[in-house]
Parts: structure tokens; C-alpha cells; sequence
DNA sequence: CTGAAAGCGCTAACAT
DNA sequence: ATGTTAGCGCTTTCAG
């Protein structure tokens, strides 16, 4: 018994509240204007009759589609390993339905797909856009920018100059990262290392500045470039120890370089913190908490910065005007003392 | 310098190429029954104003949307401290992409949500549904097949009938989980464990059945529910290590939970796998592979199982019959042997 | 093979 | 306060 019947039409609903397209069409979009009585005539015939507005027709005429995109450039399974984000994802989610807007989901693979990409937001399906872009030398921004849709960027976006008017949301890695290491060295840690993560992102190298700014001058066999993988961390970790055997902390960018780097100075039967104390970046529960000892991180409110991103990006969208002062957001980070430091 | 002049129309190409709207629709969608030299100066004019189809107008008319809806409801925590629905979507992206389909993605957090997800998918804005349902009490699927559109299932529903006609792609859990504990009895283990995931989900309903059908009537002593997370698998081995001081194996319902089980059992000096072996199930990367020793366990393809679900709807959509024979297709697991067990 | 014309379902002036 | 009407940009018969 497929419903087989087209969906009912604003004709249709004002035909039975015996009123006029207009009246029901303001009815459906709030109700101004209409006299109680036919407001509750019309409010009967829509619940009788089942009906929907059809919102093709109605963008066609409004243009405006109550939809934004999030674009996740992002080839790597990295992504995929950590849920970052998927919490991000979460904290926009709530947002954009907060304010009854939808959320196409745009995953990117490749260069292809950057076309494809730049074809639909140029295609205008959207309001606006969400963008991640992580990568120092991703053309991804510069093909959005071109489709003159409205954006607001996930971290800081890695252009050499900072000029381009961007509206992005980031975490204060580097102030994070100045907070962690100098924790470390207020618990006495004078050879103080650091894992990095992959430096092509601005999150990476942010943190990296932060740890130069406490640290000045030092030994630069203390600095390793890794992935943010846990498996990459172990090879770091590795080297780091090789070098250096005499570190008694590290600062690793993100909680999955810190697990791994807890399980090679296990390995290589260092204690933690006693020998070497350990910092991690994100607070990413199920890791942070998880890990042998409890981490002592950079907590970051990922959820928050999705949540923020779709705020910012809804009030552009709502006054039609570029009067919003383009830049970014920083938020704050808090350190989380666990075991491990 | 914002690009206020509005996208140009089919109007507008048809002009500049010299023919008629029709001619350059037909263009358009794939240029079938338009001569040779006409289809080029369309190309042509198409490219030289950057025309892209305004697809609410396409949709008001074509009643199509090329849009698919993901459904998560996952109001917990869960869902985004592992990378399940990450690469399941991952899966589900490549597939609508190759299709040019968008994906929608329709995250939901308690009740009320439900209901604005069923009104949205009333609201014929997609073509199809893809929605994870893994509650046994949720209300969401009935309230989208009232919503009448097409619709696969993430994981095989729990609905008591089993008769309803649904559409469903799964993992054979309960093979997996039979294969893992005939692994573990053939390791010459006989007081195997299980640390059970929310036994209102069907994954571990069928997990618990397949360690059932090989175990037979055994000890209930052996068997606690627990709920997928390291935490929970925490609680849930120092209760059976208490209930069963004796038992030489655990099968856990997931790998975080066999990380959990691993965790506890080596702060109680049981050595894995010498005194204990231990079984995960999903073979989820970052987690089996960096466990402590590596994690045995049963693997199934994530990403595959997305890319069926959204094969399977794009195929039900093309046909715009029901002729598809509903049911489930269960995907077979394997298992990955490492050093637990 | 190509063009003319009729809508798809809705909103927004403009009348009344 | 309500109704009338003119499109929004596109596809799709139907003629030619």
C-alpha cells in the first residue's frame, strides 16, 4: 500500500480551510497577520491533510535553502582514527538544528573532489559553508572563496598571508601548548622534548610555537616532527630517547602521540612521570583517560568550536551584510592534570 | 568586489548560444538528441558564464533531489569516542559521490528530534534514507517508514516481528563471534568469558548468541553485560575475575572493551595471553593493533558495509519499483589473529 | 532535431 | 486582514 498519492500542496490545504495560497502560505510561515479563527482553520486543514511545504519550490522563489555545508578535506585516515571530528561534528549538528538548518555533509578525497566540491557550493544548494581546511597548501579555501559562498573556517587556515579576510574558529594551540610546557618545567623538567604533529597544519605548528616560545634556544634534537598517529609518535618517542637519553619530559601535540609515546617509555623501562614526565594536547577522553598512567593534557572543547562555527556562520547569513568583522575566534584552552605530569 | 549579479539562468545561456531553453535543458543533462555543432556552442556559452543549474528549479520539477539522508541517532557518548560511524560514513560518502548524490546528514539527540527528523523526511527533501537504529526500543524506524521514503538500515533493526520488510546491511556478528570462541576452545581454553556490549543493541545480542551456540549451556557466572567502552569492560572483568578467579579466556563484544579487559587484568598480574587469551571483536585499527599485547579479534569492514548500504538504497531509487527482494545482507567478519589469543 | 509553452509548489508584491 | 497574481528556474510534452 504505497502511498502512491503525490503530497499534499498548499492549493489543496487552502481548498479545504476554504481560504486563499497566501493566507496559508503565512500561516505555515508563522502566522502574522492572520485572524486567529483562520489561523486555526488553516492550522486543521494542514494537520488533516498531512502536509508538508515542499522546500524546492519554496527555495526557488526564497533562495534561501536553510542548509549549510560542511566540508571535511581531509584523504587521510587520521581523521577517521580519532573522533575529533565527529564531536565537532556533533557541536555543529546541534547548532544548525537549533536553528532549523540542515547539514549536507561534503567528505573530500583527493583532488577530484575539489572541483566536485567547488561545483556544488558554487551550485548554490547552500546557505553557507563550514570549512575544515587543515593543510598549509590546500587549494580547497581559495576554490570556496571563488564560489562566493559564505564561510567560516575550522582551525586557523594556513595562508602565508594572513590578510585574506576569513572568518575561521580555532583553539589557542599555542597558548596551550605554552601552558604544557611550562607546567613541565615548573615541576623542575629541564630537558624537555616535543613530538610534534604533521607541520603542513596550523594546529601542528601553533603548538610547536608555543613550546619554542617557553623553551627559547634549546637543543633542537629535543624537537621530533611527527604525524599525530600513535604509531608515528612510537617512532619519535624512539628517536627522541636514542638522542637524548637523558629528556625527563615530552610534550606531545596531540593525546594519541602522548599514548604512544607512553608505550615506548614503558618499553624502554622509563617511569612516567618519575623518569619522564608526559603532556598531551586535546583531552580526548576515551585516550586521555584511558591511557597507563591518566594523561595530563591541553584540553581543548571541540564540541564548543563546532558549536561556534555555526553560530558565526548563521549570523552572517541571517544580516545579508559583510559587516561582520572577519578574523578569528581563538577559544581558550585548560590544562588537565592527570598522572602522567 | 562581492558577486551581487545572481547566478546566471538557463535564460541566459539559451541567449547567448542562440537557441531556445529547451535546447540548452537538453544539453545540459547529457546532450542526448541535439546535433553535434548546437551541443558545442551550448558548451561553450554554459562555460563562459559559469552557469551552473539552480537545482531547487531542477527539483520542483524532476521531483528528484539527488540527496540522500544519514540518519545517526546515537544521543550517547559512545558513538563519537570510537570511529565506527566515521568510517561507515566514509563508506557511504565515496559511494553517493560516485552516484553524485549529497548526503544529508541527520544527527538526533533524544525525543524530540525524532520528530523533526520523521517531518523532514516527510518532507520529501531527500530521496532516501540510510538510518542507523540500533536500540532495540527505538521508536525512529517506524516513524520513517510512516514517512514513506526508501530506506536501508545500518545494522539489522530489533524489532520483536522480524517480518517487517526492511531493507538491512550487518555484520554477521553472530558468526564472528562463534568463530572467535571456537578460537579460543580450540587454544584448549575451556572457562572462556564474555564481557557482553548494551544487550538492547542487535550487534551484541548477536555477539552473546554466537559465544552461546559454541559455549552451550555453560556458567552464567561467565557472561556480564557491559556497554562497548573501556570503562564499562573496566567493572565488567573484576567482576567475573572476582565471580571466576579461574578463567583462562575472554571474548569482549568489542575492542575498546577488550582494552578495558586487558587493562584490569594486568593490574591484577594475569598475563594475556599465557593465564588469559583475549578476543575483541571489530579489529578497530588505532585500538587493536596499539592494545597492549596486540588485540586478536574479529574483524569487520566498516566502510564496505557503508558503501553497501548506499549501493543497495541508490539501486532501490533507480528502479523506482520494491522489486528489490527486502531483507538483510549480512557481511561476513574475519579473524585477525595478533598476540592476545 | 529544435522551439514554444505549460506548469512544478511556493512566496511576495500588490490589490482589495 | 485576506485574496489575486506574477513569477522563481527548470523540465517536458507537444508542435513544427
Amino acid at each position: 500500500m504505497t502511498e502512491t498519492a503525490s503530497r499534499p500542496t498548499l492549493e489543496a490545504v487552502a481548498a479545504r480551510a476554504g481560504v486563499s495560497r497566501a493566507t496559508v502560505s503565512r500561516v505555515v510561515n508563522g502566522g502574522d497577520g492572520v485572524r486567529e479563527p483562520l489561523v486555526e482553520r488553516v492550522r486543521r486543514a494542514v494537520e488533516e491533510l498531512g502536509y508538508v511545504p515542499n522546500q524546492a519550490a519554496r527555495s526557488l522563489v526564497t533562495k534561501r535553502h536553510d542548509a549549510v555545508a560542511v566540508v571535511i578535506a581531509e584523504p587521510e585516515t587520521r581523521v577517521f582514527a580519532d573522533p575529533f571530528f565527529a564531536l565537532q561534528l556533533r557541536g555543529i549538528s546541534k547548532e544548525l538544528t537549533a536553528h532549523d538548518n540542515q547539514l549536507v555533509l561534503l567528505l573530500t578525497e583527493g583532488r577530484d573532489d575539489h572541483a566536485r566540491v567547488a561545483r556544488y557550493l558554487a551550485g548554490g544548494h547552500v546557505d553557507g559553508a563550514l570549512v575544515f581546511s587543515l593543510h598549509l597548501d590546500d587549494p580547497l579555501p581559495g576554490l570556496i572563496q571563488g564560489a562566493g559562498v559564505p564561510t567560516v573556517f575550522g582551525g586557523r587556515p594556513g595562508w602565508s598571508d594572513g590578510t585574506r579576510d576569513v572568518v575561521y574558529v580555532d583553539s589557542d594551540n599555542r597558548g596551550g601548548a605554552r601552558e604544557a610546557v611550562r607546567l613541565l618545567a615548573g615541576l623542575g623538567r629541564t630537558r624537555i622534548a616535543h613530538i610534534t604533529g604533521p607541520l603542513d597544519q596550523t594546529s601542528a605548528a601553533d603548538r610547536l610555537d608555543g613550546y619554542r616560545e617557553v623553551m627559547g634556544e634549546n637543543d633542537p634534537r629535543l624537537v621530533v616532527e611527527s604525524d599525530f598517529t600513535p604509531g608515528g609518535a612510537e617512532r619519535a618517542m624512539r628517536e627522541l630517547l636514542d638522542r637524548c637519553p637523558d629528556l625527563d619530559a615530552v610534550f606531545a601535540a596531540n593525546d594519541l602521540a602522548a599514548s604512544g609515546a607512553l608505550r615506548v617509555l614503558r618499553e624502554r623501562g622509563r617511569r612516567v612521570p618519575e623518569d619522564v614526565a608526559v603532556v598531551g594536547f586535546d583531552d580526548m577522553l576515551p585516550v586521555a583517560e584511558q591511557s597507563d598512567p591518566p594523561l595530563t593534557t591541553v584540553r581543548q572543547d571541540i564540541e564548543e568550536m563546532g558549536r561556534i562555527m555555526a553560530r558565526l556562520l548563521l549570523r552572517r547569513l541571517d544580516r545579508r551584510v559583510a559587516d561582520e568583522a572577519p578574523g578569528g575566534v581563538v577559544l581558550p584552552t585548560t590544562l588537565v592534570r592527570r598522572a602522567s605530569a
